[in-house]
DNA sequence: TATAATTACATTGCACACAACTAAATTGTG
DNA sequence: CACAATTTAGTTGTGTGCAATGTAATTATA
């Protein structure tokens, strides 16, 4: 009887969870680099083709990003003129983030980039909907 | 009739999938500081115990991961005792790396980890092996 | 109301991750 | 055989990603 070795890269479930994230996101470059946009941006500004105005803290809820990682981030994309970073009236804490009309119309060029990466991936519906279902289980679990 | 629209971050497969990944090599990380390994450390790791001699290219072919990653990489670990590294002599371009005595020991500090992680996630069964069998199937279709 | 605790963001340091490039060894081809 | 093409690692530069720490503003509490 054969026993199976836990620390075999084959039998990890995280592995390929690490290894198939890296890859997707390698197939966004081209499609991404179109609009000069990284991916780490590129989830940013999705954020603020959605809510418009949004302060980074809740920008890090949505995107599980810590502000060492998002003010770089926001601060390039500042400099490239798709968003405002102004303090908070009521409470200065906070860094009010606002997209420009730069940034709006950014979101027409981008409107392609989903079916597209869809077109990369090699993944039948119905794989696509239970790997959906059961990754956002997994995060809405981790969120506490 | 309203519209989806797949610019929005709840509408993306991808983006779970890229913070799924993130959350979870996080979770790893108080169980590898006692064995004084990173998440790529640990997985390199396991390609050594599993293949005792084996070069830079192979391992990058296991792991998705390039020469830029790796030599920084496997030149920590034989820093750390775990893993020589010569040149091979049929081929001077290789380099093969061995996994030293150190290195087969550790193995024995690290056997209980995946099971800590499995239970640091909540996800059943069921889903684990199906979520298992999604991501390894896309993996392989990007394996060309 | 002082002051302690909390909150929001920024900074620093370290470790990837990868594209682009270089160097050296090996292989293929005319 | 000569030389072009390929292969394997290493190097460099940029951009995360995060822990730990710092700072200023706000809130809670003795």
């Amino acid at each position: 009887m054969e026993e199976l070795d836990n620390l075999k890269i084959e039998n990890q479930l995280c592995f390929p969870l690490y290894a198939c994230s890296k890859e997707v996101i390698k197939r966004y470059k081209p499609f991404l680099d179109e609009i000069d946009l990284t991916y780490t941006q590129y989830i940013t500004m999705m954020i603020l083709w959605d809510k418009k105005e949004i302060n980074v803290k809740k920008i890090g809820k949505y995107l599980f990003l810590d502000s060492g990682t998002l003010t770089p981030v926001l601060k390039k994309l500042e400099s490239k003129g798709y968003i405002t970073r102004t303090r908070g009236k009521q409470d200065e804490r906070n860094l009010i983030i606002n997209i420009t009309d730069k940034g709006i119309k950014l979101k027409e060029k981008a409107k392609e980039i989903p079916t597209k990466i869809v077109n990369c991936i090699d993944i039948d519906k119905k794989d696509a909907i239970e790997l959906f279902r059961i990754l956002n289980r997994i995060l809405s679990n981790f969120k506490d």
